[in-house]
DNA sequence: TTCGTCATGTAATGGGTTACATGATTAC
DNA sequence: GTAATCATGTAACCCATTACATGACGAA
């Protein structure tokens, strides 16, 4: 009982959101889709399923292929409405930072001012724990080791890089000042790009 | 039952091994150290204790301040040998990263050649990781939209990021080509600079 | 005919979290 | 005297994993 996945059951929604799937090739894009940050198991997909389609979020459909007998699965309309409140809500605390990458990854499906507000609400979570970070810094002085300064150093560097990628992100996405439109025809173009 | 904490079980002996402590002042200092990544909780802090406990890899001592009481923990010889094995491991799969922040962070612990183990065995694993990530891009070719496009582009610039940060640190832990000495008296020098 | 991959699931375990409960001590 | 912080813990839940079980299908 109770809620099978959120991360999960977000990116299964946001693969259904595209088009109708059975349970195995989803697997296989998940990993596609998600790929190097995390790898999804059979074992947690299927039951998510099952959880989604008990909550009404997706639809089962029998397609008999010879004797293999394999599900196709197809988001509601209740299923789309709750896709729109999971992207919208913030991280659940955790997993914050796999969150934040499957929201990006069905950025395409939802209008510019969600995606602003999602996009404008990691960069202040980042730049809190910048705050955070470099206020226990001064506070510790020397009291750690040199490895541990060394992660602490290349920790910080590393959110200061994904902030500027976040302001590179968010100046290109207000360039573009017009449509609340979700998949917008051809919407998306002003990408930073790999120079 | 069973083993409560790897990661953080990790942490607290890493800890334990410069000072005994009680579960307060370990709780802030492992918020400390590991900071930015995760926050620990106590609610799993204290379980994660009395197992410890159990398993007879740290010892407790009640210590009566006034009328409070707290319990402050010391590693015994079976926990330094417990700690030296964990440091040894590999990651356990799903929590990757985080194990190998633990594992430098108590670098200062350990011997040279296990030192050059682990980042060699990280290297590795990114390395693996990309090569995955390239292959599956240049299979799937334009059926990413360009946000799930830039997703991966900026992954993949990250990983590339941190095995340079992990050569640097491989070529310069080879530079002091000696001890095997664990918390060699000023032993660590050679660390990459911030230029 | 055997091996890889397609396809769906269950059971047990892992490694944490938040919320709650309790009470002493310190700072204002 | 009241709020923050010190200090220790329990209970309930969350979100996933690996290992296992089952079986059809295609290609060598």
């Amino acid at each position: 009982m109770s809620r099978r996945g959120a991360i999960l059951e977000l990116a299964v929604l946001g693969l259904l959101h595209e088009q109708p799937l059975h349970g195995y090739e989803l697997g296989k894009r998940l990993n596609g889709v998600l790929g190097a940050f995390r790898v999804v198991s059979y074992g947690s997909l299927y039951p998510c399923l099952a959880n989604l389609s008990t909550k009404g979020f997706i639809s089962q459909e029998r397609d008999d292929v010879g004797r293999k007998t394999r599900i196709t699965y197809a988001l509601t309309t209740d299923g789309a409405q709750h896709f729109l409140t999971l992207m919208s809500q913030a991280a659940p605390s955790g997993s914050a930072d796999e969150h934040f990458d499957v929201q990006f990854a069905f950025f395409s499906r939802i209008s510019q001012d969600v995606r602003l507000r999602i996009l404008e609400g990691r960069r202040t979570k980042l730049e809190q724990r910048l705050d955070e970070s470099r206020a226990a810094a001064r506070a510790r002085r020397a009291r750690f080791d040199a490895y541990t300064a060394e992660l602490h150093r290349h920790g910080l560097e590393s959110t200061e890089r994904e902030v500027r990628w976040l302001n590179e992100l968010i100046h290109s996405e207000r360039g573009q000042h017009s449509g609340s439109h979700p998949s917008s025809p051809d919407g998306i173009s002003a990408m930073p790009g790999n120079s």
